[in-house]
DNA sequence: GTTGGCACTCGTAAGAGATGAGTGCTAAAG
DNA sequence: CTTTAGCACTCATCTCTTACGAGTGCCAAC
């Protein structure tokens, strides 16, 4: 049987018509589509081919059609019109990211809120780390009597700090001390390296001063972590609640997907460009009613994050894949620009 | 006609039925409690009478009866016996929060995910800062050759930093100008002075250099306005789809108690203590069918803070008020030890 | 004051049609 | 061989009715 023009078009029309409305589609509905212009009994026998090529599916007897899995995997793949942003759209996106000297960590999780707010889907940012960065250098900078400030630079760019509440008081003299000590141990070292095993071996190595500095050295452990576990944000979940198709579920996908452990090995392991995962073909089986659409973003040419929708299976991807993949180029972007300064310094 | 005993612990029985089962509460039902055994039409009698009292309402003629919103408070402040926390529920509490040196916010953003845990309610915790606070100290620190970091020391004894990636190269010199001309505009000014009109007319003052120091002068205008803000966060807000009374409401309120400015001035000017709303008690029309039990923390004495629940007006008072109280007073012991060590040693 | 009895109310669950959207199949027309 | 009209059939959904039962208010008796 061969999966001619008109079956493609009826097939679109069903994908695109059940995305709108979320009812199943019938054959009189179909027929009355410009593209398609035959009889509803000829639209039946397509159907018909179609349901027996594995790419529709139907409710009950006599209810219309509804996409399988990869129905919407065909429609997707090989049928779908992205639906270009408009010019407005991308003032729109580019507005929101349009602040000087952003902090990195807040510009991810605005990104996962807008991203909510423009698509009406649940949305998630991350970064990872990748397993070679190291701790370039380790600061620490005195800011009060028992206050100080810990610095770690990682080779990647990214610097995290801490203010540390100490039970002495520090002078310039001992914090010269620590900032060598810290970082003949920890510099070079990969952030994956950094465990609390290895924390309390660096610990021991101080000696008698080892409970005196512990706060600090648990602190650089911290930041080390902080850096090379990334980020996580995840933004509107409570869209999902607008989908019929949560009514019972929401609850129990809401758990999951905030669950940087959950979701994370899921949409961390992605070629770049945007992937789409629809329904079952998703790893979680809680995620069974769901579609992923994750994209990647990149500082320069490392790779270092995914951003991504969660929403019901029936979901405008025409409209969303674009979408997606704007923000994360700009995302990728504005990273970029706040990362580059260093790197174009140390190389100049 | 008299509030006696045997109404008092009719009413306590309706209350804590209603409460555990969420069904109206009949004259069979009570007259099987142990503390009442009377017979069914009697309790009907003293129904009838609390209902005239305004205690009781009746979802229609055949039902039994629910409290009114006068009977939870009447129930909340003279029947209700507070269920004290049993040692391993405070000793799980205690858990929680056994972190050495935590970071402040986090403390917070913890606390309110502990709170909806333990509950079974949206929780949320946020921070206020009296508007007699002052900016004490600014420091910059290079870290990099083009990065510094920014700290505002706040007189309240809250230290903020942010890393700022500069266009230029930033030797001690540009530092220790640049931090003499902060301190001498920003230092001693209330937090709540620092607006952006403020900052601007700062700006202008470095004349030539304005527009290279700008990001800086930003950076401390955010941060400042980060500590004069303090914290909003809310955790467990998908609890409240466990409660059917949020069914077809529940967006509507998950997105009305994420906003600080909606929730906020609610629940941050209570007397000190517990202070229960109950469902139309509640100034914001939308929360008249769940309840708020807020209570305020501090750091020493000075009020700084108020952690809440909210769930639906059927909610165990009995249990969340004391949990609540436990809550505040531990998050406020926490946080009068992270600060205490700055004060401690400027007074000493 | 308390209780048993009893008629009454009313929400809910269950069952019976009626409706109608949509189907598959067949046979005729193109 | 493809397309189409016709028709019987399926099945979710809606409405209407009925039955049920939990709970009430009131009254008379204890």
């Amino acid at each position: 049987m061969r999966f001619d023009d008109r079956k493609k078009r009826i097939l679109s029309a069903i994908v695109e018509t059940y995305i709108r409305t979320g009812e199943p589609v019938g054959s009189k509905t179909l027929s009355e589509f410009p593209e398609i212009s035959v009889s509803p009994a000829t639209i039946r026998n397509e159907m018909a081919a179609l349901f027996e090529m594995g790419l529709l599916e139907q409710p009950h007897t006599s209810a219309g059609r509804v996409p399988s899995h990869l129905g919407y995997r065909t429609y997707i793949d090989s049928l779908m019109m992205a639906k270009p942003l408009t010019e407005d759209e991308k003032d729109g996106i580019d507005a929101l990211f349009n602040i000087s000297d952003p902090d990195p960590d807040k510009l991810l999780s605005d990104s996962a809120e807008a991203l909510a707010e423009y698509t009406g889907c649940a949305a998630v940012a991350m970064t990872t780390t990748p397993s070679y960065v190291t701790v370039e250098h380790i600061d620490i900078v005195p800011a009060d009597a028992t206050t100080v400030v810990l610095l770690v630079i990682a080779s990647n760019g990214v610097v995290k700090s801490k203010v540390c509440r100490l039970g002495f008081r520090v002078n310039t003299g001992i914090a010269d001390f620590f900032r060598k000590f810290a970082n003949d141990r920890f510099a070079g070292h990969t952030l994956k390296e950094i465990s609390a095993e290895f924390v309390k071996s660096v610990s021991v190595q101080l000696g008698e001063y080892s409970g005196v500095f512990n706060p600090l050295i648990v602190g650089i452990y911290e930041l080390c972590k902080e850096v090379y576990d990334g980020q996580y944000y995840l933004g509107g979940r409570e869209k999902l609640l607008t989908y019929n198709e949560y009514s019972d579920r929401a609850l129990e996908i809401m758990k999951l997907i905030s669950k940087r452990d959950k979701l994370g090995p899921v949409i961390g392991n992605n070629p770049t460009g945007v992937t789409v995962f629809i329904g079952k073909e998703n790893s979680l089986s809680q995620l069974a009613g769901s579609s992923l659409v994750v994209a990647r973003f990149s500082i320069g040419e490392n790779d270092c994050g995914t951003i991504g929708l969660i929403g019901p299976v029936r979901m405008d991807y025409s409209r969303l894949i674009p979408h997606l993949e704007y923000f994360a180029e700009k995302l990728g972007t504005l990273l970029s620009i706040t990362y580059q300064r260093i790197t174009g310094d140390e190389n100049g």
